[in-house]
DNA sequence: TGACTTTTCGCACGACCGTTCTATTTTGAA
DNA sequence: TTCAAAATAGAACGGTCGTGCGAAAAGTCA
């Protein structure tokens, strides 16, 4: 992974330049030849690095989520447990659908509706990643309840459901209107359900 | 619209087949082709009726929009002013998504992300769609404002958005889970922020 | 029925798709 | 410096893409 060789090295390259181009053509509008020329190789040579464009989309994702710990849950965990760790993963979280490396937006809801017909490992290694994301927000509520910073009787799971979706509809809605209100409208939605956790 | 001509009458069944289609393949995905295999045509015969794939897309909008009002919208017009009315676009919206003729789910979540990055006359009719949308909701709440059901001070925008919010993140969460479970909490979320508007 | 319009088909085009092969170049260790 | 191994390039494959064209078929109305 921490680019030994110069194939690994490459192949990093290349699944970086092939992220950014997924976000805006989609896993399944993504191919091979577009994704050389971007990155200045010929269709063979790269396509040698995955031996097939499942393989390459299957590692696309692994590189998102691999970036997304990085970027979302890893900072929020240094936090203290409860309320600002949660606060902490939705911060993170607003900002990475706005990272450079992530020109149409996040790809996880790219993935999502690209692969939602097309069952295979691609489509598995999003599900899981959904499924991680979620128990993720979900224990962090957990913890939040068990610091008394949220009430006892939350159900963490519907918090989860909640601020994931105020989050995609965020990435919709900023595309529709003005990004900046859609934002300023995700952060107070966001605030309400956190209100609501709080309150007895 | 009304199948006079032969012409209309199969331009129709063909828009039909398409926007089925269309929800599992994706807008862009979906091609000639397939469509023209799946309605029994040849390729030119059909492509006749429409004279680009953009415009095939454009229509295939058109025709999502007329239904999506047919079923959705005139509905809850025949509603009491007010939150019944709210309430019935809502039960309407989710209704929509599950039926038969969308076999991959809201044909707009799906038109939001391959159209998303392509300029072009078919994302300015989904964006304009969708700010209607928007638009119809947040009108629907400021007469339930006016009939006094919800309070005074309600931000009938912020309303829409997390209402649609909680549609979008609806989609994505039953492919991710199980489905009766996203569509119960999707109804406890809408319900929430109805409780949320009526307060005082 | 006949003439005319509309609809559909068959065929072909150039472009690009994912993939496979075989060379060629580059790399890294002895 | 040599040499095997790894990485890249080049060319080609069978397919499918969107699209155009001219002929055939179906529909329409005097």
């Amino acid at each position: 992974m921490a680019a030994g060789t110069k194939g690994e090295e490459t192949r990093s390259a290349v699944l970086g330049s092939a992220l950014s181009l997924a976000t805006q053509v989609g896993l399944e509008g993504l191919t091979i030849g577009k994704l050389a020329e971007h990155v200045g190789m010929s269709k063979s040579g790269l396509f040698a690095h995955f031996s097939s464009k499942e393989n390459l989309q299957v590692a696309i994702l692994e590189e998102a989520v691999a970036r997304f710990v990085a970027l979302v849950v890893v900072p929020a965990l240094k936090k203290p447990r409860g309320e600002p760790r949660v606060r902490a993963l939705i911060d993170n979280w607003l900002a990475w659908s706005k990272q450079e490396f992530l020109p149409g937006g996040c790809i996880f809801v790219v993935a999502g509706v690209d692969l939602d017909d097309r069952p295979g490992p691609a489509r598995d290694r999003f599900v899981a990643s959904q499924k991680d994301w979620l128990a993720t927000l979900a224990n962090a509520a957990r913890i939040a309840v068990e610091e008394k910073h949220f009430r006892k009787d939350l159900d963490t799971e519907q918090l989860a459901h909640e601020l994931y979706s105020i989050a995609y509809g965020y990435h919709y809605l900023r595309r529709i209107g003005d990004p900046a209100r859609a934002e300023k409208r995700a952060r107070t939605a966001f605030e309400r359900i956190l209100t609501d956790a709080r309150a007895t």
